[in-house]
RNA sequence: GCGCUCAUAGCUCAAUGGAUAGAGCAACGGACUUCUAAUCCGUAGGUUAGAGGUUCGAGUCCUCUUGGGCGCGCCA
C-alpha cells in the first residue's frame, strides 16, 4: 500500500533526525497544488520547538535519495511529496487488482470480537423512518468491524412485552372480532394499537367534559381510566401466565415479526442471535440481589434497592415491592449478552434520547466491578425529522418503513421502464430504492439530528445512492464490451492525464479510510469517500475512452483503472450494506 | 432549575486544530450520431448565530450571550 509505505519512509526519516514514536500522517496533496501527497510539519514544530519550514526542508534533504518519489517540494511547513508515476500506479492498480473486494480488508482487529445489537423494536406497530436509520447504521457497523478484523456478532432485542404490547392486545379483544390478518402482520397489529390511542383519547375527552375542575394529564389519566387500567390488568394476567392471554400474546407477536422479518428481508438485516425481553427482563434481579451482599448497592428504609453514582445521583434498581425497573432488566441482558459470546466490545445502536440512561448503565457496571463493561459503547444515533418538523403519530405524519421501500421502488420502476432495462425490473427497482433510501441516512453523520425530505429522496440525482451505483454500472458495462481476461503486463507509462492521476490516489485512500472507520465509528466518512469516488469516475469517463483505443497498452491501462473503481465502488457499498444493480 | 447537545450558501449536508470553508438540491447557461445524459461542464450564492479569549494557525478548543433539540421517575 502506497500510502503506508511514503509513511513509513518519513517515519525512518524522522528517526534520523531523532524524533520517534511520532504517528506520521500524510494527506492528499490539495488539488491546486503540485504534489500527491503532503506531510503537514506544524504539529512537529511545537515538539521540536523549530520553525516548520525547517523541518519540512531538513525531510525534503533527507528524502531527495528515495527513489520512490519524483519530487519534493517544501512550502510553507508543509512537504508536498509527487510520486513517481509508474510506482504510483502500479503500487495502487495492482494491489486492488490482486484484492478485488477484499481491497481494503484488514487483520488489524482479528483475535478481538463485538457484538452488535440493533433494531430492538417494540412488537405493537411497524417501523419507521427511524427505525430504519437503527437498522441501516447497525448493519454498517458491524460490517465495517468484520472488514477490520473483528469477530462480529450481530444480535436484536425484541420488546416484545409491556403495556404498549398489552394496548394492542386490548384493542384487537375488544373490537378485533378474532379477525386474521388480510394486510402485512405489524401493520394490521399497528391498527389495534392506534386505535387504542384513539378510544383512549375519546375516554379522556368525555372525561375532562364531566370533570372540567380537574386539570389531570392524559398520562395521569391512564391509571383512571377504564381502557388504561384494563390495559394494565392485562399486563397483570400476562405476567402471572393466564393461558388466554398468553395465546393471544404469541399469536399477536408472530403476526408482527413475521411482518418485521419481511421488512428485515427487504432490508438486509440479518442477526446472528434474536433476544426477545419476555425471556430477559427478569434477569437483573439476582444480579442486583448478589451486588447487595457485596456491598455495591445499598437498601432503603422502605425495602427499595439503590446504587450511588456519586456525581450522577442515586438510581432505583428494585423497587419497595422488590419488583424490576427498566434499569434493572437493562443491566440484566447486557451481562446475559456478555455471558452468551464474551464479545470484547458490546455496541448498543440506540437513538440519542437515551444518552443518559445508557452513561448511567455503564456506571453501574463498572461499580457492579465487570471488567468488559468498559468495552460497552452506545452507538448514540440522532433523530429524522421532517422539513415541517417531527414526526408525529397522531397526526399521522410518520413515514412507514415499508411503505417509502414501496413508493421508492415504484418510482424507480417506472425510471427503468423508459430504459430499455432487460429482466428482473422488480428486483433491481428494489435493490436501487432500498439502496438510496441507505445511503440518504448513512451520508449524513450519526450523531446529526436529520432532515428527511420525501421529494429529494426519490430524486435518485447528485449525491446519491443511484448516483454510486451508476459509476458500478458504466464500469461493469465497459468490462463486460472488453471481455478482458487478465491485466498481465500493463504499461503504466501509458497515459497521465490528471484524472486517471486524481482516481488513482483517491483509490489509494480506501484502506486506510476503512482502518479509520473501524476506531472513530463514523460511518459518514465512508459516504462521503465514495460520492468523492463517483465524482472523479464520472469526470474521467466523460473525457477519456476507454474501449475505442487503437493503442491496445493504453486499453488496457484504463480498464485496470475502471476495474479498480469498480471494485471499490462495490466495496464501500457493501460495507454500506447496499447491494449493487449491474444494469439500471 | 440542572445536565447533554446543536447553530456553516435560499434548502439539505461536508470539512483528524492546518494551505484560499466545500458538495448536492433549487436557480441560470451549456454538452447526447459517442463506453447508458440516473451523467458531465460553467455561472451565481458565506462576517461559519453574536461577543470575547487560547496560539504560529480556530468553523473546530475555552468563556459568555441568543436561539433550537434532547434528557433529568420506584415509566419503558
Amino acid at each position: 500500500m502506497i500510502k503506508s509505505k511514503i509513511e513509513e519512509i518519513i517515519v525512518k526519516a524522522l528517526g534520523e533526525i531523532g524524533v520517534i514514536d511520532y504517528p506520521v500522517r500524510i494527506d492528499l496533496t490539495p488539488e491546486d497544488r503540485k504534489g500527491d501527497f503532503t506531510f503537514n510539519c506544524f504539529p512537529l514544530a511545537r515538539i521540536l520547538k523549530k520553525n516548520p519550514q525547517i523541518i519540512s526542508s531538513e525531510l525534503l534533504t533527507k528524502l531527495q535519495r528515495e527513489e520512490l518519489f519524483e519530487e519534493l517540494e517544501s512550502v510553507q511547513g508543509y512537504l508536498n511529496i509527487t510520486v513517481k508515476r509508474k510506482e504510483l500506479f502500479s503500487e495502487v492498480i495492482e494491489d486492488i487488482l490482486s484484492k478485488g473486494l477484499n481491497y481494503g480488508t484488514s487483520s488489524m482487529y482479528n483475535g478481538m470480537s463485538a457484538m452488535v445489537e440493533y433494531s430492538s423494536p417494540n412488537t405493537n406497530k411497524p417501523q419507521h423512518l427511524g427505525h430504519i436509520r437503527n437498522n441501516v447504521l447497525g448493519m454498517a457497523l458491524s460490517n465495517v468491524l468484520e472488514n477490520a478484523g473483528y469477530t462480529v456478532i450481530r444480535t436484536n432485542l425484541i420488546n416484545d412485552r409491556g403495556i404498549h404490547i398489552c394496548k394492542s392486545m386490548l384493542a384487537y379483544k375488544k373490537w378485533g372480532e378474532n379477525k386474521k390478518p388480510d394486510i402485512k402482520g405489524d401493520h394490521f397489529v399497528g391498527q389495534y394499537y392506534v386505535l387504542f390511542e384513539k378510544k383512549y383519547d375519546e375516554e379522556y375527552r368525555e372525561w375532562q367534559e364531566l370533570n372540567p375542575d380537574l386539570n389531570i394529564s392524559k398520562e395521569e389519566f391512564f391509571k383512571i381510566s377504564t381502557l388504561g387500567q384494563e390495559a394494565q390488568r392485562l399486563l397483570q394476567l400476562w405476567e402471572e401466565g393466564d393461558k388466554e392471554t398468553m395465546v393471544l400474546w404469541s399469536k399477536m407477536n408472530k403476526w408482527v415479526i413475521d411482518g418485521f422479518m419481511e421488512t428485515y428481508e427487504k432490508l438486509g438485516c440479518r442477526f446472528d442471535k434474536i433476544y426477545l425481553e419476555s425471556d430477559t427482563y427478569k434477569s437483573g434481579k439476582k444480579i442486583v440481589q448478589d451486588a447487595l451482599l457485596k456491598g455495591y448497592v445499598y437498601k432503603e428504609k422502605d425495602g427499595a434497592i439503590k446504587i450511588d453514582l456519586s456525581e450522577l445521583g442515586h438510581k432505583v434498581l428494585l423497587r419497595s415491592d422488590g419488583t424490576s425497573v427498566y434499569m434493572t432488566q437493562d443491566i440484566g441482558t447486557t451481562v446475559l449478552k456478555h455471558e452468551d459470546y464474551k464479545t470484547d466490545l458490546q455496541f448498543f445502536v440506540v437513538g440519542d434520547e437515551q444518552n443518559f440512561h445508557f452513561r448511567l448503565l455503564f456506571t453501574i457496571l463498572e461499580i457492579l466491578d465487570y471488567k468488559w463493561a468498559k468495552g460497552c459503547h452506545h452507538y448514540s444515533y440522532g433523530m429524522i425529522n421532517l422539513p415541517e418538523g417531527k414526526m408525529k403519530s397522531r397526526e399521522g405524519t410518520v413515514v412507514d418503513a415499508d411503505d417509502l421501500i414501496n413508493e421508492l421502488q415504484k418510482m424507480v420502476i417506472y425510471i427503468m421502464s423508459k430504459r430499455n432495462i432487460s429482466g428482473g425490473i422488480d428486483a433491481k427497482a428494489l435493490k436501487l430504492a432500498v439502496g438510496a433510501i441507505k445511503f440518504m441516512i448513512l451520508k449524513i453523520n450519526p450523531t446529526s439530528t436529520m432532515i428527511f425530505n420525501p421529494g429529494e429522496a426519490i430524486s435518485f440525482e447528485g449525491d446519491t445512492g443511484p448516483y454510486l451505483n451508476y459509476v458500478y454500472v458504466r464500469c461493469e458495462h465497459i468490462l463486460n464490451k472488453a471481455d478482458i481476461k487478465n491485466f498481465d503486463g500493463i504499461d503504466y507509462s501509458k497515459s497521465v492525464t490528471s484524472e486517471e492521476i486524481a482516481l488513482v490516489k483517491h483509490l489509494a485512500c480506501f484502506p486506510g479510510l476503512c482502518l479509520s472507520v473501524a476506531a472513530d465509528y463514523n460511518l459518514s466518512s465512508i459516504a462521503s469517500y465514495l460520492l468523492s469516488l463517483a465524482k472523479k469516475f464520472h469526470k474521467f469517463y466523460h473525457l477519456h475512452d476507454v474501449l475505442h483505443q487503437d493503442d491496445s497498452a493504453l486499453k488496457l491501462f484504463r480498464l485496470a483503472i475502471v476495474r479498480c473503481v469498480r471494485d471499490t465502488i462495490n466495496k464501500g457499498l457493501k460495507l454500506l450494506s447496499i447491494d449493487v444493480v449491474e444494469e439500471m
